[in-house]
RNA sequence: GCGGUCAUAGCUCAGUUGGUUAGAGCACAAGAUUGUGAAUCUUGGGGUCGCGGGUUCGAGUCCCGUUGGCCGCCCCA
């Protein structure tokens, strides 16, 4: 039967799936408007340009790319982040600042299936622009933190680990590593959790060994997990530019603190984040029994804007997937049963009553009601059973003797009680009975 | 790109050392049932056993290839 087979990684929503879904998007749109973003939508096809200005050509790879029938080098949107920064660097000037933005969108990356990432998957994106200290950050943190615990998810299930590359590049400095260097080592520290001292072989690869005390002291760095550890190591080391740093941190975490959100929040330097563009603070949330991938992650950005061709402007933002995130909520049972019941079912005698019934279902379905009835005759017992499953709460029978008499038999299917309606007050007895039970 | 593992109905799965026409439960549909609720009973539709090749008198079963799923590695914006 199956002749064509959905490509590899891609996905279908069947009504139920797509039913979860809309839930999850649902709440995100609602948390997003709660805060106060906007939001936006753009193309899910881009010049490959696009991602290659900003990510390097080896990102080619991993990208759904291809030549369109006019010679253009195209891909499909891999992220939103140098789209949104194309949007707002053309229209800087006249956007009220702080810009406060997010979207929903869906996402490709020709890369292999695993656990909790496909080659299609969908992510919601918040962004702040125009605003270069840690208020931007708290913001964009609180939100994060809600848009999880809207679903009932709590610091028991997750946690965000907060780290600072701008922090790590100054100490880094001050231990006197030039750039080429300082960006090996953030690769490192990187892939320390994962690949504990086999991280470094790329620096030694490239640079040879790095002296025991200076790896040493980056191993502590790496490990700290508090912003008093921070403080002590610092202290030692001074200078204006880790000092500015840690009075922006101090200012995040009070912020967050006040918030209520200190339970949430992980100093965590061992989080640098992949590439290279990010400026400052960076963020991830994870799972607090760490069995599933980042939930999502984010972090400061600051040179973006300009380099993809607008003007210098801060700018900070995360991303949520949905299918580790879909994942974590199956985990802690915390998808709600999702049924689209309809309002009203019409039992239907036979032709004639049929006739009187569509008169009544097409005022009904205009007044907004959610009206079914069987498409074609059937036998009464098995419509009170699609009446009942079909989860309404009201049934309207359309039977001979009903019609005879002027009246439609108006059955609650929740109290199992019935009264007849004359046929002219149908709508309003129907409005009756379904704000009485919902109210 | 690499490795492991799996593939039988819409779903979950049986299917003997290779042996007739491949089964069950659930789901779906029809009837019992022209007037009252998720029940019961009967019946039905639905399968190129992922696909292709090979071994064999004979393959769902054994072998090779391939496609796809899952899990992991590389990567993860």
């Amino acid at each position: 039967m199956a002749t064509f087979q959905t490509l590899p990684g891609f996905r279908e929503f069947y009504p139920e799936d797509l039913a979860r879904r809309n839930h999850v998007f649902r709440l995100w749109r609602r948390t997003a408007g709660a805060f106060g973003f906007a939001e936006y939508d753009a193309p899910v096809l881009e010049p490959l340009e696009l991602y290659k200005a900003k990510s390097g050509d080896e990102i080619e790879n991993q990208l759904f790319n291809f030549t369109d029938k006019g010679g253009r080098e195209v891909a499909l949107r891999p992220e939103m982040t140098p789209t949104v920064c194309r949007l707002v660097g053309a229209r800087a000037s006249a956007l009220k600042r702080p810009i406060k933005w997010f979207s929903i969108a869906e996402f490709y990356r020709y890369e292999r299936m695993q656990k909790g990432r496909g080659r299609c998957f969908s992510q919601f994106n918040a962004d702040i622009f125009g605003e270069a200290g840690p208020e931007a950050e708290i913001e964009l943190i609180a939100l994060l933190v809600q848009c999880l615990c809207g679903f009932g998810l709590t610091e028991q299930d997750f946690y965000v680990r907060l780290s600072d590359r701008n922090l790590w590049f100054y100490y880094l400095e001050t231990l006197g590593l030039d750039e080429p260097r300082i960006r090996a080592v953030l690769g490192a520290v990187d892939r320390y959790e994962k690949h504990g001292d086999d991280a470094f072989k790329g620096y030694s690869e490239q640079f040879g060994p790095l002296a025991s005390d200076l790896k040493g002291k980056i191993l502590a760095f790496l490990q700290i997990k508090s912003l008093d550890a921070l403080e002590q190591v610092l202290a030692a080391s001074g200078g204006e530019k880790l000092a500015a740093r840690l009075t922006d941190w101090r200012r995040l975490l009070d912020g967050l603190a006040a918030m209520g959100l200190a339970s949430f929040i992980q100093v965590d330097l061992g989080v640098v984040r992949g590439l290279a563009y990010y400026t400052g603070f960076v963020f991830e949330a994870f799972d607090r029994k760490g069995e599933l991938r980042a939930l999502a992650g984010g972090g400061r950005y600051d040179d973006l804007v300009e380099k993809l061709g607008g003007p210098a402007l801060p700018a900070t933002g995360f991303a949520i997937g949905d299918m580790t995130f879909a994942l974590l909520l199956e985990q802690r049972g915390l998808v709600p049963n999702l049924v689209q019941a309809a309002d009203i079912y019409c039992v239907i005698g036979g032709a004639a009553e049929r006739k009187a019934a569509f008169a009544d279902i097409q005022a009904l379905r205009a007044a907004g009601y959610r009206v079914d009835y069987p498409l074609k005759e059937v036998a009464f017992g098995k419509q009170f059973k699609a009446a009942a499953e079909s989860g309404a709460r009201i049934a309207l029978i359309y039977g001979t003797d009903e019609l005879a008499k002027g009246v439609v038999k108006l059955r609650d299917l929740t109290e199992r009680s019935e009264r007849d309606v004359p046929r002219d007050q149908v709508l309003a007895m129907v409005r009756d009975s379904i704000s009485g039970q919902t109210g």
